[in-house]
RNA sequence: GGGCCUGUAGCUCAGUUGGUUAGAGCGUCCGCCUGAUAAGCGGGAGGUCAGUGGUUCAAGUCCACUCAGGCCCA
């Protein structure tokens, strides 16, 4: 790996670059390294203004994936831009390290499972192996990011088990608490019995949580009694059998219709219907035909009349019986139907099963009614006691078939059945959710509900219906925040309670604080758990001792926290940097995070701006933030570990290199639609975008190394407006896309900077620019080669600079060669436009060259006359006289002969009635908005115009048309004046020019080509005698008798030796000895004989 | 069941405040070029703009509904 020599202008960029990319952008990586170039880049901008900018910290639970490296190419994108913008952007690493993921991998990595074992095996070393254990994936991250070109901090990261971060989180919390924002219940939660513990509302919010499952769809008889020898029962339906045991009650609408049907009881196969006898069920009548068949209607009633109705349990077991806490319950038996008006008649059988410890609904109406709470599975998700068959100890989730069996049974099956319906599961463990009553702490956030809504309104969402939608709704329906978790590996919770009196709370804000209380601290303290646990003092309030809750804090709240404490607010220095860098200007991440760290950052800034003399600043707490979508397989699937379908970011970037993936990700579609991720589309954009920028490079580099090329500091070459015309046009195109790109990244439209940095690399510069002035690179002179050769360099180096926050590797590669000595790019002031350079008629001159060239080649095309064989003359029509202006200026008219190989302009003129006619078309835009409903009448009116008027209007003169009953006067701005061709030889036309071209051929016409072909034939010799471009040669041509060819070799001798180096021609029969040499066939029947050596 | 997004050529995607004949790249077919050459250029074929209904002089674009897909939530 080798710097590129400053000495050696130009130097040609790394071999593979185009083909294997990798091993180039690894060479870069390690300079940047070396150099230590983020540092001095960062070092650079250490008084400018802020830019600030927050790193959404990874969940440390698993290797980094492709999508991850879509958000980080947009965070690093905007960061480098910013940067370049002359801002200061601090771009601080962060790092996740507390929570569940990180302590289920260490369960697994130790062979344990649950909180028994964990606890076994002991809650320090466990702790200290999850400490341990996230650095393993920090690394992978680490080197993915900066492979990638992802360009952080890491040296100085915020972590969020760090001592001063948890202190920052606690005094966070300490605040909360005082201002009432804190809170501990017991709710009814979605729970994880294989990580004992709930979840917030927002990790149910998490991808994949709810997920179809095949669910049992039961249908219960509870028995009411009998009479006349028939059964009666209440049927209620349910798809969780496993909380039938906990059944309180029975739930119907107060309002709805029931009915008493007797039904056939089930009958042996063959048996005729009812010979087995009848029952009666009570059911809402919507459901009655759906759920009974047939049946047979006894009595009606409203859900209010059946209140009161009692039935027997359905199990005899003794279920254990828990305090809710909120409510004291009455008696359990006997058990009856109450009212509720949740209930709900869309499925099921409008009779609700009751199990409050299991269900929101349930809890909400057992604290209406005071029912006792029964709980046959605790915590853990597994049964307290023997059920019948359903042993103490079984999983709810595997004791439904066997309770579904004894209900059989017994006679109290109606029906059951099986259906698909989704359920949620943990986010990481993947085991199915239920919802159980569980103590806990909350944080009133709905209580801010109005705040954060207006703040959201502030926040620039990209796209904005995330924040309108998604986000708002979420906001909008806001539920108050779980932030404990009965775990171990977290933040601890800094509320000690008493342990005489519950109600005597006290939150502790700092480590110091603590030990004031404590009168001191064990010496190497841990603010974690085990040993904060110990730590214990007397209440203030009465004799009892204060010890810590048990739980943990939702690891949502430490991402959400990492603004102030990633700087230990307000301890020490704190303050003063987070009033530095608050609020953030912008954050990006995946779509994921709108229930995460989008909405923990907003919910914990909104409640700390609640909170007067804090010295925080009002206002939202994010300014922009860009939202990413997923990434997809390249059929649209979602990436599985199940599926193999998962890109291996490390392959891709191994293949295509990094800044092929980040601009086709950035590239493809807008970032917040779900992308398919499509090798062949990488392909494709290293092909067309990288290819033709290396390719267009090259061709500057290999000519201007040459020993009569180019050296800037030799050639200083004419000022920008004393340079040709063509040269002007470049510079004016550079210039407008200067103000494109900058004006798109200011709007955070990457992908749009991507397409126009695409655009004027393979149109203007290399398919325009380069291939028409070819030749003034090799064999111009002076001034003329001079300014083609700074031109180019000049749009070379504005598009290193432009590209360089999308495509950081290359552009320092073609930066750090096209201007040596400058350091890197990514040091650079971002381009501005100069005005002064910008020429808005050169441009719209060369759209019209382009056009006619275009049509120059259809007509060619059509008559067959390859390029190399020039033309006479070219026939342009127009009536558009400013055009025509264009056009005649002598560069213009040069670039549209040079390229068509055509002699001359034959004509170029406003029409003259005899090729072409005018033609009016109502501007539908202009008319429209002025005449409204007879537009239709006026465009048949303006289409029949003849072509007088016309002419009228194309002067700048006004037309009356009749349309119907009125008339209208028509202004020249109201129609769009086309020109129609009526000529009886081939033309070609775009409603504006009509072009045609002289295609009579005569022999003199024909030996210039002949003379070209000749030229085309001698200089693939020379390749293939593997010639060096600029190495002289002597030549020998023969035309084998042909007149027309010798007469060509006669005439056109100095064409043939200029263009292809030969200092000298023979035209002998002879072949030169020792040389090369070929006969071509020239077709016609010619050949030509060619023979070259080295001269 | 609710919210948000998406549906345009074989594929990936553009498509301005509604405005005439809907575009690009890739792929495919045909041709050209050859001192950028393991590149480049041109041309052709390919579309009932998911569907239906509506608003309007005018709808890919606005509205309603339907269908399909995705994400999020119940």
């Amino acid at each position: 790996m080798a710097p590129p020599d400053d000495k050696q202008r130009f130097a040609p960029l790394p071999d593979a670059l185009a083909s294997a990319p990798a091993a180039a952008e690894e060479e870069t990586l390690a300079r940047w390294r070396a150099q230590k170039t983020f540092e001095s880049v960062q070092a650079a901008r250490r008084a400018a203004p802020a830019f600030v900018f927050w790193e959404g910290p990874p969940t440390a639970n698993g290797r980094p994936g492709i999508h991850h490296i879509f958000a980080r190419t947009i965070k690093d994108a905007i960061c480098r831009y910013q940067t370049m913008n002359q801002k200061r952007v601090v771009r601080k690493a962060g790092w996740d390290t507390h929570g569940l993921p990180v302590e289920l991998e260490v369960e697994k990595k130790l062979g344990i499972s649950g909180k028994p074992e964990i606890e076994k095996y002991g809650v320090a070393q466990f702790n200290a192996q999850c400490r341990e254990s996230v650095w393993t994936y920090r690394k992978d991250w680490e080197e993915l990011s900066e492979r990638v070109g992802y360009w952080l901090d890491y040296a100085d990261p915020y972590v969020t088990y760090d001592a001063d971060y948890v202190e920052s989180v606690w005094w966070i919390l300490a605040q909360f608490h005082r201002a009432g924002f804190v809170y501990r219940g017991k709710k009814v939660l979605p729970y994880c019995g294989r990580c004992g513990t709930g979840l917030s509302s927002h990790e149910l919010g998490q991808p994949g949580v709810y997920r179809d499952i095949l669910d049992p769809s039961v249908y219960v008889r509870f028995v009411v009694g009998e009479s006349g020898g028939e059964q009666t029962s209440v049927l209620a339906w349910t798809t969780t059998p496993w909380t039938l045991p906990s059944n309180v009650a029975l739930a119907v609408h107060p309002e709805r219709e029931y009915v008493l049907a007797r039904v056939a009881l089930p009958v042996a196969k063959g048996a005729e219907k009812g010979s087995a006898g009848y029952e009666r069920v009570w059911i809402v009548a919507e459901r009655a035909q759906g759920v009974l068949g047939d049946h047979e209607e006894i009595e009606r009633k409203r859900g209010g009349e059946l209140v009161g109705l009692a039935y027997r349990p359905l199990f005899a077991a003794e279920i254990p019986q828990v305090d809710p806490g909120a409510w004291n319950p009455g008696a359990l038996e006997p058990r009856k139907v109450l009212a509720a008006d949740y209930v709900t008649v869309e499925d099921g059988t409008g009779i609700v099963h009751q199990a409050p410890a299991y269900g929101v609904d349930d809890w909400n109406t057992a604290a209406k009614h005071k029912l006792t709470v029964l709980q046959a599975v605790g915590p853990e998700g597994r049964f307290l006691v023997d059920v019948g068959a359903v042993k103490a100890g079984t999983f709810f989730k595997e004791a439904d078939d066997a309770l579904m069996e004894d209900l059989k049974q017994r006679g109290l099956m109606f029906k059951k059945a099986r259906e698909n319906h989704s359920y949620p599961h943990c986010w990481r463990c993947d085991t199915p959710l239920f919802y159980f009553a569980a103590p806990a702490w909350y944080v009133r956030t709905s209580a801010h509900k109005e705040r954060m809504v207006e703040l959201n309104k502030q926040i620039r969402w990209i796209p904005p219906e995330v924040g309108t939608g998604r986000f708002g709704e979420w906001l909008a329906n806001n539920v108050d925040w779980n932030i404990s978790r009965d775990r171990y590996w977290g933040t601890p919770l800094p509320f000690w309670v008493c342990d005489r009196d519950e109600n005597h709370e006290r939150a502790v804000e700092s480590v110091a604080a603590l030990q004031a209380l404590a009168g001191s601290l064990p010496r190497d303290f841990d603010n974690h758990k085990p040993q904060i646990d110990e730590v214990t003092f007397g209440c203030d309030r009465c004799a009892g001792t204060m010890k810590r809750t048990k739980s943990v804090l939702d690891c949502w709240f430490d991402s959400g926290a990492m603004p102030y404490a990633q700087y230990h607010f307000p301890f020490g220095k704190g303050k003063e940097r987070v009033l530095d860098q608050f609020p953030a200007d912008f954050i990006a991440e995946g779509l994921d995070q709108t229930r995460g760290w989008f909405y923990t950052l907003h919910a914990i800034g909104t409640l700390l701006s609640q909170i007067p003399g804090l010295g925080l600043p009002q206002g939202p707490t994010y300014k922009t933030c860009v939202v990413n979508g997923l990434v997809l397989d390249k059929d649209g699937v979602k990436m599985s570990k199940r599926l193999g379908n998962v890109v291996d970011p490390w392959k891709a970037v191994g293949e295509h290199g990094a800044d092929a993936v980040r601009w086709y990700l950035l590239s493809s579609g807008a970032p917040w639609l779900p992308k398919k991720f499509d090798p062949n589309g990488l392909l494709e954009t290293r092909k067309r975008f990288f290819g033709t920028l290396i390719n267009s490079y090259k061709f500057f580099a290999d000519y201007a190394r040459l020993s009569d090329g180019f050296d800037p500091a030799r050639d200083a070459g004419p000022s920008a407006q004393d340079r040709p015309e063509i040269d002007r046009w470049l510079i004016s195109r550079t210039e407008s896309l200067k103000a494109r790109v900058k004006q798109r990244l200011d709007a955070y439209a990457l992908g749009e900077v991507c397409l126009a940095l695409q655009d004027f690399v393979v149109d203007d510069l290399s398919n325009w620019y380069i291939r028409r002035n070819r030749a003034r690179f090799w064999k111009g002179r002076g001034a003329d080669k001079t300014a083609a050769f700074a031109t180019l360099h000049g749009a070379l180096e504005t598009v290193s600079l432009l590209m360089a926050p999308i495509a950081p590797f290359v552009a320092e590669m073609l930066f750090e060669r096209l201007a040596p000595g400058r350091g890197s790019v990514h040091a650079q002031d971002f381009p501005r436009r100069d005005a002064a350079l910008h020429d808005p008629v050169l441009e719209a001159s060369m759209e019209i060259v382009v056009k006619i060239v275009e049509m120059g080649r259809a007509l060619r095309e059509r008559a067959n006359v390859k390029i190399r064989t020039p033309l006479r003359a070219i026939h342009v029509r127009s009536s558009d006289e400013r055009a025509l202006e264009l056009l005649r200026r002598p560069f213009a008219a040069d670039q549209v002969l040079g390229e068509l190989n055509i002699k001359s302009f034959g004509s170029l003129a406003a029409d003259d009635g005899q090729l072409c006619t005018l033609r009016a078309k109502a501007n539908f835009r202009v008319l429209g908005k002025k005449i409204g409903g007879l537009m239709k009448a006026a465009a048949a009116e303006i289409d029949a115009l003849d072509a007088t008027r016309v002419a009228e209007l194309r002067a700048g003169g006004s037309v009356r048309v009749k349309v119907g009953a009125e008339t209208i006067e028509l202004a020249p701005e109201d129609v769009d004046i086309k020109v129609e061709t009526k000529a009886t030889f081939d033309v070609e036309t775009d409603g504006r020019f009509v072009v045609y071209l002289d295609t009579d051929l005569d022999d003199e016409l024909i030996a210039e080509g002949l003379a070209r072909e000749v030229v085309n034939r001698v200089n693939s010799l020379r390749k293939s005698a593997g010639l060096a471009v600029e190495e002289r040669i002597r030549l020998n041509l023969d035309a084998r008798g042909d007149t027309l060819l010798g007469k060509a070799l006669e005439v056109h001798l100095d064409l043939i030796r200029g263009e292809t180096l030969a200092v000298e021609c023979t035209r002998t029969a002879e072949a030169l000895a020792g040389g090369a040499s070929e006969a071509f066939d020239l077709g016609e029947g010619r050949t030509l004989g060619a023979s070259l050596i080295r001269a």
